[in-house]
RNA sequence: GGCUAGGUGGCAGAGUGGUUAUGCAGCGGCCUGCAAAGCCGCGGACAUCGGUUCGAUUCCGUUCCUAGCCUCCA
């Protein structure tokens, strides 16, 4: 078998082979924490978290994915709110990986601060400066873009047309307008470093070529992040990194994720139309959250609404439905392999929809089995399938009914429906459909079955 | 204006040069005391106009429309 990623340097599909036989390095650009993730935040770490997930079934995996703790927005959220830095960005670390956790992301091997690395910034833009790659100037550091023939291939952009004026930064320190800030001087109130042009602070690119080079190597497998990294982010990594490896690979496969929208317009910050992470999870399985982040493919823009989560709910309740009731031997749970449809199509460029369409083909290959033994296997292939995109992996009777949603106890549940099984067996079904009457309107459906009558609430 | 992606049945969403996924919703049947769940079956789609082809939703081009990037942003 063989896995197809999506590259966009090269913008098609190619086959994924690592540098190095059996050892796959990916870094992934992770959250500015000064504020809580938003649904749209959460795609990335979703979607490569499968990615990783799958990689690691064939591979060792060194998964790396930063977070960028020095930047304008925390220090203004500092001013802001007077509050220190640290603790700032501490409280939103914490906030970003417990809401991740919530939506089953493991957390990656590697979690790099740009802070705890500012000694390889400064080392890597010497490099550079010595090179004749890059130029001080007035307290700063800047990319000579010139410098890099190279510079827009990832984006497709041509150099010339990034003209200066209302688009790119003009400054007098600068000797073109596209070229980036390495890095800036700091003020006496900012977070600062000594380096050799003074007391300063990285710009926003350089953290990312600085880490993965310590923690990856100089060649990385795989780069990700969403799309609107391409450019000038991953662009400007992209010309940095390369030049100061003396034009060594930096990325072999780039890989970029579509954007969360609502209404039909973007999901961002700056926009303010953003729901977060930390308050959907109160109120909605983070489970159902991470299907509808996956029921489209990665590079596919997706909407984001109340008929998705409604969606996802029932392909979910499809699935435990199909698991309830069956107990799993433990060595047959544990020896299975998840379905080869499902596998192809996640490794055919991370194909979610088409490997939720084969789930549900075993989801009913599984309903339409009499067989004890048949059936455990086809449940235990189902759920080895479903973990390889992190669902459906939890009990089903507490999928059902382990918060009943309702005013009824799971006592008086039972009692109810002990009650009017009572009345069906005296053949009174006017009290028999009384109970079950009261049951639906204190949001719970029952259902008769082969080993009894079993009760979920109604969503 | 430049650059990228897209436009698929009531909705969501894959895919394919000829046999029309999957989930939800709808319809019919089976099962059930009746339901629910499940199973079986049905209907209904490939924005537009041209071109290539024996044949195009799928390839090429036109037009229209949508979104994203070009500035901090996943």
């Amino acid at each position: 078998m063989t896995i197809y990623l999506h590259d966009t340097l090269q913008r098609r599909k190619v086959v994924f082979e690592p540098l190095q036989a059996g050892r796959v390095t990916m870094y992934l650009c992770g959250p500015t924490v000064y504020n809580y993730a938003h649904i749209g935040n959460a795609r990335p770490a979703v979607v490569f978290d499968v990615l990783a997930g799958l990689l690691r079934r064939r591979y060792e995996v060194i998964f790396a994915r930063n977070i960028t703790d020095v930047d304008d927005k925390i220090n203004a959220a500092s001013v802001e709110t007077g509050k220190p830095i640290d603790e700032i960005t501490a409280r939103f670390i914490k906030a970003y990986n417990d809401d991740m956790g919530a939506l089953g992301v493991l957390p990656p091997d590697i979690q790099p601060r740009a802070t705890e690395h500012i000694a390889e910034m400064i080392e890597m833009i010497e490099k550079l400066v010595a090179d004749g790659f890059a130029y001080a100037a007035d307290g700063h550091v800047l990319f000579d873009v010139a410098a890099f023939d190279r510079y827009g291939q990832l984006s497709k952009r041509d150099v010339r047309e990034l003209i200066a004026g209302a688009r790119v930064e003009v400054a007098p320190y600068k000797r073109a307008p596209q070229d980036f800030v390495l890095w800036k001087p700091s003020t006496p109130e900012l977070p600062g470093w000594t380096s050799p042009w003074g007391r300063g602070r990285p710009g926003w690119h350089i953290e990312c070529s600085a880490m993965s080079e310590k923690h990856l190597g100089r060649t990385i497998d795989i780069h990700a992040g969403g799309q609107d990294l391409v450019f000038p982010h991953h662009e400007n990594e992209l010309a940095q990194s390369t030049c100061a490896h003396g034009g060594e690979v930096f990325a072999r496969h780039w890989l970029h994720n579509g954007f969360l929208s609502m209404d039909s317009t973007k999901m961002s910050k700056s926009l303010g139309n953003v729901l977060l992470v930390h308050d959907l999870v109160k109120t909605i399985p983070g489970e159902v959250i991470r299907l509808a982040l996956l029921s489209a493919h990665y590079r596919q823009p997706l909407d984001w609404s109340d008929d998705l989560l409604e969606s996802s709910r029932k392909m979910l309740d499809r699935i435990y439905g199909a698991l309830r009731n069956i107990q799993l031997v433990a060595d047959v749970r544990e020896s299975a392999e998840p379905a080869s449809a499902v596998l192809a199509a996640l490794e055919d460029d991370l194909n979610t929809p088409k490997a939720l369409s084969e789930l549900f083909n075993l989801v009913r290959q599984l309903n339409k089995t009499d067989e004890t033994g048949q059936r455990m296997a086809h449940a235990a292939t189902l759920l080895a399938s479903a973990a390889l995109m992190g669902i459906a992996q939890g009990d089903a009777e507490v999928w059902f009914s382990g918060n009943t949603g309702s005013d009824l106890s799971a006592d008086n549940i039972r009692r109810l429906i002990d009650e009017r099984n009572a009345a069906r067996a005296a053949k009174d079904f006017a009290i028999a459909d009384a109970k079950r009457d009261e049951l639906q309107s204190a949001g719970i459906i029952i259902e008769d079955g082969p080993s009894g009558t079993t009760w979920r609430r109604a969503n």
